[in-house]
This record gives C-alpha cells, structure tokens and sequence, in this order.
DNA sequence: GAACGCAAAAGTGTGGACACTTTATTGACG
DNA sequence: CGTCAATAAAGTGTCCACACTTTTGCGTTC
C-alpha cells in the first residue's frame, strides 16, 4: 500500500488548480502550516519518519519548500532531523509533555505577575471583556473552539504583560501541546474551568499578583494530571487508526534511545 | 563596491579543500552556524537584508543550505522573513533587548527554585565544582572566554532544574543576547560578577531557593542598566565602521512598521 | 537455517536553472 | 529640476537533476 494522505485535510495546499508550473510564492509557508497541522492533529505520528518525496507529492509541491518548512518545524521542536536519515516527528512522552506544561506555567505566572505591575486599567478592561464576551456557554462549544478560546485568554494575559517575547513564546509552547490539550479537553468536562478563569479575571483587576499566580498554578497544575490520563487515549487513537500515512510496520528510529 | 564577508570569519567552511563537487553533507550545519556566528559578532547589521546569491559565493556553498540555515535562524528570532524581498537581520532595538533580558530572568529564576527542590546533592555538586574551577583569575580571561564560562555556569543551573526545556530555552535566549552582552563584558569589568556567582552558589547548597531568586534577580537587573549603555556603544560600533554591508543611505522595510 | 556480505532500491543533501517579484536605472514629460 | 513610467538588473521562490548515504532484499556461505 502506498502510503497517502488524507486528501481531505491537505486540499489547502492544492486548492488552487495548478496544471501549468509555478507561481504561488509562498509553498514554503502553506507547507508549514499544513506540515504543522498533520503533527498537531496526529496525522503524522510520535517517531514516525518524514518521507520528503511523499509530503512532496501529497502536498503538490516540490521537495524544496518542504524542507524548508520542515527545517522551520525542527528549530521549533515538532520534529527532529538526523543528519542522512531525515525528520522524525517528535516522539511523545510523558516527560516531555510535562516539562512544557511547566515551561507553560512559568511563562503564565510571570507573565500575570507583569500584567499586575504594568498593565493599565483600560488593558486589563481588556481582559475582562475578553472573558465576559466568552463565557456564556463556554462550556457548551466543542473542544475545538474551547481550546482556541482558552489559549487566547491565555495569550491575553501574556501580552498584557508588556513583553512581547512572553506572549510568542506562550504561542509556541501552544502549538506544541496543542494536540493533547484538545484530547484532553474532550475527556474532561470540568465545570471548574469556567470559574477558575473568573476567579483569574477578578484577581487581575485587584491586581492580586499573588493571588492570581496561584489560581494560574493550580489551573494548570489540574490539567497535567487529566494530561497524563489524556496521554493513554491519545496513544490508543494514535496507534489504532487506520489511515496511518505510514505503513503499519512501525520502527522506531535505531539511533535514538 | 561589492560587498564581502571578512573571509577570515567565514573560512571554517570552506576549509576543507573542495575542487571537485559535493560530498560533505552537512552544508546546511555549517552555514547555519556560521551565519549564525555573524549575526552574533555584529558582522550582519541589523535590519541590514541578506543576499542570499552573496552568502552563497561567501560560504562556497549553493543557496539551498544558505536558505534552510535561515529558516531555522528565522524561527529563532536572529532574523525576519519577508515574502518576496528575504531574510533581514533582526533589529537592533533597546526594548527588544530588555525584554529578552526579562524572559531570561524568568527562565532562570525558575530553574533555580526547582533546582533547588530536585536536585540532590551529586548534582548541586556539580555545581559547586564547575564554579571552583572557573573561579581563579574568572575576571582576567578575554571577554569572550568571561561570556562563554558565564553562560555554562547559568545553563547548568537551568539543566540541574531536571527541566530540559527550560535549559534549551536558556540557550536560545543566550545566543540572541550574546552580540551585547559580549560587548557590554567587555566595557564593564565588574568584581560583583564573581562574587554574585559565588553567592549564588552558596544558596544552591543551602537550598534556599528565596535567596538564589533573588540574586539571580539582582544579578540580571544589574546587567540590564550596563546593557543600556553597552547599547549606545554598540550602535556606535556598528553604523560607523567603513566597510558596512549596508550602503550609507539606511532605509527601513516599508513594509514593517 | 542463521549470519554475513553484496547489489539494488529508496531517500536525503545540494547544486543549478528558471519564472516571477522587487529594486535600480534610464529617459520622457510636466 | 523633479516626477513618473518604462525598462533593465538583481534577487527570491521553486522545481528538477544527480551525487552520496542509508535501507532493503537477495543470494552465498558455513
């Protein structure tokens, strides 16, 4: 079997008719997103090697923009690159997944603490716009919108704190965890959520640094427990689906651990 | 005036000797690191754009692994893409700075606290050792011997945390201040930089990590006032040298703010 | 029949070509 | 003279070709 992917979610890049040669100038960053996309929703799986020819031709474009993208996605940790042997997608363990949860927190706090110091009232007027316009029936949206809405609270705080540098690397910390977040969402239907992003939004506003910093903790602290529950599905519905892009004989890359 | 790279920075590539075709495979490794090391030593001027045909001819190698290097040079924050018109150096700005400066405390005070919660003893250890070792005559080593053992002293700190991706953002982070933070060793030369240090590892043994957090605090702040000084000269440094890159006549990317 | 080695196939790494876009230059027009 | 338009030059974005490396497959040997 000939290893293809999902037309359905590739489309994107060949969506406009193509039959004569070149033009579009950007495949480099279409490739990116779309490449991003397929990790992000386990498209392409933990240890799973890259085959450039194969994304090539699924994607409609030659092999040049392909690596450039995969060069893009290897500096940013969603895959690896073994000098000869190609990219493997970024293996998910445990630990791993951990560690950027606590990465998270840390950006999260320190950035909530900043806010707290800089922030004006008409910023953190944002903020609680930002979660008054939302939280109506937060909980009843699917996962998808939930996580998206969820991250940009989040991301609101970071940029709030005045430091650009916070706020984009709380999106690439995102983008990492993006897909066992959203696997996680789905299992967990925790009221607690709602009230937990309230209560962050009330300590914003008496500029309780200390206050805030501990819901903030705690808000994710919870989600790494649900996460490593989270990881035994994400598994199953990784190594049972079908469609895998890959061949089913699965090997795992012989120089690393 | 065509403009040149000093060769004598760029020759590691071109070292071994190369008449016939191809056969190294790790071009794209190398430009990266050398570019990188350009960046860094302020050899590419901010905001300056990067020609990749002259990067090309300069490291004797084809635009492919110059524009894979700068992909990965651009998700990390050393330069900016701009569709159609290239790569252009990261710009030279004090606020950028500060903020990456800010970041870097983050990532360090944080490490530090859960060093201090992780680490046993064998690993604080080594802490103490590295520190001993480098400590005699630490303010008489050349700038760039200073910057490099500083470095190692605050990444090990953040590996002892047990959190790898807080050491890897470190290094990130270090890499992009490093053009300054070279230029400000060599403007100040500070005895509390050795003292700091060595206070600092008292704490570790001692496990307190309020302490550690705060003079890591400290030590950090007191670099950041240097570095807006070190900035000035900086500046100075870069738009008068004579054989600039750049032509005299400096105009910014329209399309950027 | 298991281990080894050799040859074919697959795959990556890089050079070079060329279309399209941007920038620089020239010349006409006000 | 300065402004604008047309044109030429330079530069980027992408494809393709091919060398070199790794992996696979097969036959040979013990």
């Amino acid at each position: 079997m000939t290893e293809r992917i999902d037309t359905e979610t590739v489309e994107t890049l060949t969506g406009e008719a193509e039959q004569e040669g070149r033009r579009s100038a950007d495949s480099s960053e279409r490739a990116y997103h779309t490449i991003r996309k397929l990790l992000v929703e386990f498209k392409l799986k933990p240890d799973e090697r890259l085959n450039e020819v194969q994304l090539s031709r699924s994607l409609g474009v030659s092999r040049t923009p392909i690596r450039e993208a995969l060069n893009r996605l290897a500096s940013e940790g969603f895959v690896s690159l073994t000098p000869n042997r190609g990219f493997f997608v970024r293996s998910l363990s445990t630990e791993g997944l951990i560690d950027l949860y606590e990465l998270r927190s840390i950006i999260e706090c320190a950035s909530f603490r900043l806010m707290c110091e800089r922030a004006d009232d008409a910023q953190i007027g944002r903020l609680t716009a930002y979660w008054a316009s939302i939280v109506d029936g937060y909980q009843d949206n699917p996962p998808d919108e939930i996580l998206v809405k969820d991250e940009q609270f989040h991301l609101l705080i970071a940029e709030l704190s005045g430091n650009p540098e916070l706020a984009s690397q709380l999106a690439a910390i995102n983008a990492r965890i993006r897909f066992i977040r959203r696997i996680q969402i789905e299992r967990t239907h925790d009221p607690r959520q709602v009230s937990s992003h309230s209560e962050i939004v009330a300590a914003a506003v008496r500029r309780d640094a200390e206050r805030g910093v501990k819901l903030l903790r705690d808000h994710i602290e919870m989600t790494v427990s649900a996460t490593q529950e989270a990881l035994k599905d994400a598994l199953l519905k990784v190594y049972t689906s079908t469609d895998s892009i890959i061949s089913s004989r699965r090997r795992r890359n012989p120089r690393e651990g």
